[in-house]
DNA sequence: TCTGAACCTGACCCTATGGTCAGGATTGAA
DNA sequence: TTCAATCCTGACCATAGGGTCAGGTTCAGA
């Protein structure tokens, strides 16, 4: 990425009004989806002239853009804990636990990304054929490893990734519904633990870690 | 509902009307959102002018709402399977291939129930706070049965079916992801009866019924 | 054949919304 | 103090898109 962007002038100016953009942004998106979600709204929530706005940022699909990126850096991020874990049960635990705590810290942005893939991916398709591919293979062969290691039961590697997507996502894109079979109140911290331990717990025992 | 339709004419022009109107509203909405799906669009799709679509559905609304509530009916009519299981392997196996094969085949259906969701369930609110809540707090205590005569592992009979829903659900919502990340083709049909097995099998090895 | 209820639609209306722009305000550096 | 880069914004524009409507067509039944 080429510097285009202007020096700054006056101290974080520029940095702190598009995390502020970017915040509202966020919410708004996912709330109302990309199509559902206007300008004006953004602003407002944003305590900004939506004339401001497209000063930083010049078009809706190029604001929205950078919220879908930024929300796949989160979550790369947070694979990371995947890494140089001894076996499948820290490994697959441990990306259980922070994806969980991601629904649960930052639901807009998963329901924006939701919505982004629902719809076909129309602006982060080349992320899913690079760096998702590439990170999904690299893992699906750490799975296997384990697998020939006799680490955990022989399943499908990349269904298994999918169900962890599945399980831990679920609770921010449905937060809505959950909260309405709760009760109409959102989970309390010792319901997310349960919900946490109930995720965690089927799924390594489901692949015969526990 | 009282029937305040019109006494049918010509037979059956006005049902095959909105038959013909909601399968393509369905897909519209699936791809586009509700704010991004236009009523030409949906025009187009059913090979008719948009006038007509408000001869037959009052407002775009009123047409999405439509489409919602199909959806909720199929899923509440491949719930049943649940009911009169001898136990959770059976009723639990039925339902995640019921599940599976409503992704598979009406993917477009899951995808707007979803969207509908995320979006805090503008139109279908009632329906979650009535139907879906005495649904799920009657299989809840199925489970709970279950679990009481040492049937199957002690989870939490919420969070379970959340699990199910979300496994099942995923591979309509993200079935883009999922294309894109198998190398940009649909699952085959082995690969359907792969996505199946895995989520079956780990869920069910997972509440301790294999 | 006649009638009227049902069905159909091109043309139109109007608001919402993404985006532009001219001109003004601010401030670090010289 | 000056000045220029940066930041800011009220007012405006153009188009899209939901919805309306007047007038037309079709057909079951009398």
């Amino acid at each position: 990425m080429t510097d285009q962007s202007p020096r700054p002038r006056r101290a974080g100016i520029r940095v702190q009004n598009e995390l502020l953009i970017l915040s509202a942004a966020e919410k708004v998106f996912a709330e109302a989806g990309f199509g559902g979600a206007t300008m004006q709204l953004i602003a407002d929530l944003a305590g900004l002239p939506k004339a401001n706005l497209h000063y930083y940022f010049p078009t809706k699909e190029a604001l929205y853009r950078r919220v879908v990126e930024n929300i796949f850096q989160i979550w790369l991020t947070a694979a990371e804990v995947f890494d140089n874990a001894p076996g499948p049960a820290e490994g697959i635990g441990a990306y259980i636990d922070a994806k969980m705590e991601i629904s649960r810290r930052h639901p807009a942005g998963s329901k924006v990304w939701a919505s982004e893939v629902m719809h076909g991916a129309p602006v982060i398709q080349d992320y899913l054929e690079t760096t998702l591919r590439d990170w999904t293979m690299g893992r699906a062969a750490v799975i296997q490893a384990w697998i020939d290691k006799g680490l955990m039961a022989p399943v499908n590697p990349d269904h298994l990734l999918y169900m962890l997507w599945a399980t831990t996502q679920h609770y921010a894109d449905f937060g809505h519904q959950i909260e309405t079979l709760n009760g109409g109140k959102p989970l309390s911290a010792s319901q997310w633990g349960a919900a946490k331990e109930s995720v965690r717990g089927i799924i390594l025992r489901g692949i015969g870690v526990i």
